[in-house]
RNA sequence: GGUGGAUUCGUCUAACGGUUAGGACUCAAGAUUUUCAUUCUUGCAAUAGGGGUUCGAUUCCCCUAUCCACUACCA
């Protein structure tokens, strides 16, 4: 067998905005190109004309583009489609619909040859099939035991098919599933899966109604027109692998048919099954990379409106069914290419855990600079009415980045920053602001106003000093003054607190705390 | 119901026949600190159950249980 180079490719199908369980099969699949030195491709599938979605195609480009996951070919990036063949994208369209004129042909290939036939039973003549086994506590299929009796061109005669094929809309194309014979297939992940046919059904490949193939011929045929050399998708795809393989089968494409990985599913949480929309609601953090406005006015939070940062959520997703093999839990795309591999992806399925998912986002936001934090806080600033200068914002992010998760809990960890307490917390003030307490205050700040250098280690130096020298109680004293600074027992030293708000400000802060609190 | 897949601390996971079953998140305690947080240290906590195979099973086989997926002219 002929080395092929590496190429694999995302096919979601523009239902709805793109769930982060399918933003990790496109990493995955990302990163397996990369590593490899491939391609990796992005098709949309959009076959089903029912279920489309207006803004879920660009919703999925954009997810990808913002966890940095480049197509090298497909759907580009910059919103533009490809629409026709060129170096870059040789099988253009990457877009079903727009690949329409394809399919049947091959559909009809499958006719002649005797693997698929054609099946002209109504919608509603299966549903009532389907209902009246399930009040018999059976299921109906549409297989081996039943097609016989069924309307189609394995029951009708040759005239009467092409009658039918002439005169209605609304037939199909089905497979013909061969009886009893057993499927072995080789999954990358799961190993060696064995399945017997006679368990399988026909299933629909072309509808004549919309011209259109289904998910599995157009798939098949998509990716051996598009030379992929390895599938990796969602297990919900498993039970239809044996489908799969007898579909290459039939068309004769077994020497190039790509080998196939199945990742197993992203669970909710608590209780059972796999993630969804309505888990993210319901337990208080998202389930897609970005917020999604459904046409009908549905709101659903995302990853970066929430906070995160994309390299956080690639990490996290990488993270959630897969390990390096070493203790190593940070990892930017870069380091990703070369440490992924599929034979260490898990088996079994993953509660995605909400705190974990905010530890990587606080190691994220810990790795970036003061200078880029303040950037990202300054429109908070901005907001609230408050002119401030970038540096001062520089100094006071770097003083209170290690206790944030997300930059949006910057305000409230350093607003004293920029506000003079309004409030004071009941606790602290009883604990505190005690009358034996206030002399020794009133002298502390009468210290601090005379110094003339006001920087962090001045000011540290000096009032230690000046506790100390006069047997004051560091704690009380301290503890005092950072009631009267911020209003609540928080934040950094208060030395760094006095240098960053200078003079002016504690001197109105004191003033003010002595004129409106009472001793307790 | 049928078919397939899965099953190690609460969660994510490591250990591919021999370990006191390791790490991370969470939680708890202690230390440090003028507070909160950080940081550091320590701790709590797991091989679903039952049979085999083996000198020895988390690891291999079988059964049971549980969970998940699929069972559409959806993907």
């Amino acid at each position: 067998m002929q080395q092929r180079q590496t190429r694999v490719r995302f096919a979601p199908s523009p239902t709805g905005p793109l769930h982060m369980g399918g933003v990790r099969t496109a990493l995955y699949n990302y990163l397996f190109a990369k590593q490899n030195g491939g391609k990796f491709i992005l098709r949309i599938e959009d076959t089903d004309s029912q279920r489309f979605v207006p803004g879920a195609e660009a919703y999925i480009i954009e997810s990808l583009r913002w966890c940095g996951i480049y197509p090298d070919e497909g759907v580009t990036l910059d919103g533009q489609v490809v629409e026709t063949a060129s170096e870059q994208h040789p099988h253009a369209p990457y877009r079903q619909s727009q690949r329409k004129p394809i399919y049947r042909k091959y559909a009809e290939e499958l006719v002649a040859k005797g693997y698929a036939y054609y099946a002209f039973d109504s919608g509603e003549e299966l549903d009532r099939l389907r209902k009246e086994a399930e009040a018999n506590g059976q299921t109906f299929t549409y297989n081996q035991a039943t097609r016989n009796s069924l309307t189609n061109s394995l029951t009708l005669s040759a005239e009467e098919t092409q009658r039918r094929l002439q005169e209605e809309t609304h037939w199909t194309i089905r497979f013909k599933m061969p009886e009893n014979r057993v499927v072995a297939m080789d999954d990358l992940i799961r190993g060696h899966v064995e399945v017997n046919t006679d368990t399988l059904d026909d299933k629909v490949l072309w509808k004549a109604a919309d011209q259109l193939p289904t998910y599995h011929l157009a798939n098949i045929v998509d990716d051996h027109l598009m030379e992929i050399t390895e599938v990796i998708r969602g297990e919900e795809w498993l039970p239809s692998l044996p489908l799969h393989y007898l579909l290459y089968e039939a068309f004769g494409w077994q020497d190039t048919q790509p080998r196939f990985a199945h990742l197993s599913l992203l669970l909710k949480p608590d209780g059972k099954g796999k993630l969804s929309k309505r888990d993210g609601d319901r337990l208080g953090f998202p389930v897609f990379p970005l917020r999604w406005e459904a046409p009908n006015g549905e709101v659903s939070r995302g990853y970066r409106e929430d906070g995160y940062y994309p390299e956080a959520f690639v990490n996290l997703l990488a993270l959630l069914g897969w390990n390096p093999g070493t203790e190593q839990e940070l990892f930017s795309v870069e380091e990703l290419i070369p440490a992924f591999s599929l034979d260490r992806i898990v088996r079994s399925g993953a509660k995605f855990n909400a705190d974990k998912a905010k530890w990587f986002n606080q190691e994220y936001l810990r790795k970036r600079s003061n200078a880029q934090l303040a950037a990202e806080f300054m429109p908070i600033l901005e907001e609230k009415g408050l002119q401030v200068n970038p540096a001062y914002v520089e100094t006071v992010v770097g003083l209170i980045k290690e206790r944030a998760h997300f930059v949006h809990d910057f305000w409230e960890l350093s607003s004293f920053f920029f506000e003079a307490p309004t409030t004071y917390d009941p606790q602290t003030v009883q604990k505190f602001w005690k009358a034996e307490n206030l002399p020794l205050l009133q002298q502390t700040v009468a210290f601090v106003q005379q110094l003339a250098d006001f920087s962090k280690e001045h000011v540290e130096e000096a009032l230690h000093q000046f506790i100390v020298e006069n047997g004051m109680p560091m704690g009380k004293v301290m503890n005092g003054l950072r009631l009267m600074l911020v209003g609540a027992s928080k934040g950094p030293g208060v030395a760094d607190i006095i240098a960053a708000i200078g003079k002016d400000a504690f001197t109105a802060r004191c003033e003010q705390a002595f004129a409106v609190l009472n001793p307790a």
